[in-house]
DNA sequence: TCTATTTGATAATTCATAGTTATTAAATAC
DNA sequence: GTATTTAATAACTATGAATTATCAAATAGA
């Protein structure tokens, strides 16, 4: 009658907080359906709290359940990078730092970084992994990241934002396009073209710089298409669909029918920045940011 | 054979940790010293890491046990103050704050505190304790304690410090010492006495400041006794061992015979600072932090 | 309107395992 | 050398998590 709070709970809400179906959650549990049931019932018993509201056919949280899940998740993951921590000190290595990264920042950056860390510190594994700007910062807030690298101007309290690598654009031509390197004078000479740029919502900030550097000339520039991956943008390009404007250093490392033509003179850049969260907990990522913020 | 940790474990696991001690843990957890046993080791197998070493007659921690203590403590101390918030969340109140401060903010600056965050967020529950400048760091680092008011001119990285009260130092003496108001011209005068202070380890940047004060008049302070009340410390003068030296408005609020003068003159000041960490979760701080930064 | 299907909750049962008692071996203390 | 204290081990017990079987309520489709 006096049950305490466990994991296996936290776990179980989880479950049913994301699937907001309880049969749904059991399967991803590999367990019963009434478990689950009696096992949510009981939390809300300790808790002295309703989490859900179930009123057949549909389940959904109550305000305390979704504060509840937020705090959960941090919990958690919280939990699964001090074990990793702690088996690595039990080995005798000092840690691990997770690094989430734009595509675009695979070209130079993060090779150079891992190599410097690598070199400083032998002993801090990496793991990386490729998100967008908008996924990253809830993913360091919450503790499943612990870096990242982003094209934004703005975090979220809590969070620090360095720049770290500046990049000219450049223009994005097909092959055969009439506009060559000679040729160039300013971006006002496609203005007519079809443009394909990266989406909005992969990177607000550099959607909104390409659109300044179209007003800048004194054009609006038509979009016809947007897309989350530079390799697809290539492709529009070789394909005729449009051109496009990227970070110079996307022109590495693809092997894509187009030309580029860099836009030194322009005045704006494309900066990318690391993020990451003040207070974070990971002893590993206090030495690498000490390294890092004297490059 | 493939069990899975809980929070059952780290529960035992501190208690074993702190009281180093596997019978005396037993009683605290009233359980029996064989479960004990049995779960830590369980334990150890789960996280694939030693955590105490036992080599009969004496346990001691691991430096990766060392590291899970420190983190088992956010963790559960996070966990609890979820607990609470979730439970004034579901009935529909707002939060907690959890206050620590040092006892000679308590004449002037929490009062006025407490009563502006009543008007001005009546849901906004507040608890209060009285800790050492010392023991506030730590217990605001691992999610104890969401502010603190502490006399430190620096805090580690992650936590924010701000001044909120300036108070003159001020001259304590027994009813009967020959120097009064009227023929106090200086600390020079007093250079002789015997000093009783607050103790180095409560509140260094209390103690140096006063000994710069005796500086600054051409003495160094013989320093008979030390205290961490400030009622002791009236006590003493009280009963003639010695003059003291205190924040002003350390006066009101305790029935003593002693004198004071306050050394309007006399540059140093008593800063009373806020301390909280930036990126505390807690919903309420965020609220009260807004209020209490504008004042 | 009637049936079929799906939902989460409940009841009875099973089974895993946390915690118990009893005991041991090793390390101190006297 | 004996007595006491330590944590670990073994055998057992009993709590409670999870299972199967079932239900009532809600929806969907005919």
């Amino acid at each position: 009658m006096n049950y305490q709070i466990e994991l296996r709970h936290f776990i179980y809400f989880l479950a049913v907080a994301e699937e907001l179906h309880y049969r749904k959650a059991a399967e991803r549990l590999f367990i019963s359906q009434p478990g689950v049931s009696t096992q949510i019932k009981q939390m809300e018993g300790i808790l002295q709290t309703q989490l859900f509201i179930r009123d057949k056919k549909k389940v959904r949280l109550t305000p305390a359940g979704e504060f509840l899940k937020g705090e959960v998740e941090f919990i958690l993951n919280h939990l699964e990078q001090t074990k990793k921590q702690l088996k690595l000190i039990g080995e005798g290595h000092l840690g691990e730092i997770r690094i989430g990264f734009l595509g675009s920042a695979m070209q130079n950056v993060i090779p150079n970084l891992l190599l410097d860390l690598k070199e400083n510190f032998p002993f801090i594994h990496t793991s990386l992994e490729e998100l967008s700007n908008r996924a990253q910062i809830p993913a360091i807030l919450s503790d499943k990241l612990d870096l990242g690298f982003v094209r934004l101007s703005r975090v979220p309290k809590g969070l620090k934002l360095k720049p770290v690598f500046e990049d000219t654009f450049s223009l994005v031509l097909p092959k055969d396009h009439p506009l060559d390197m000679k040729g160039f004078k300013n971006i006002g000479q496609v203005a007519t073209d079809d443009f394909i740029l990266f989406s909005q919502d992969y990177s607000p900030q550099y959607y909104d710089t390409v659109l300044s550097i179209c007003e800048d000339a004194g054009f609006t520039p038509n979009v016809s298409h947007k897309s989350v991956h530079a390799q697809t943008v290539f492709k529009l390009v070789e394909n005729k669909l449009g051109i496009a404007i990227v970070p110079t250093a996307l022109q590495y490392g693809f092997q894509m029918k187009v030309k580029f033509i860099e836009l030194e003179q322009i005045e704006q850049r494309a900066v990318l920045s690391m993020v990451w969260k003040e207070d974070n907990r990971n002893p590993a990522l206090k030495n690498c940011m000490d390294l890092l913020l004297k490059l």
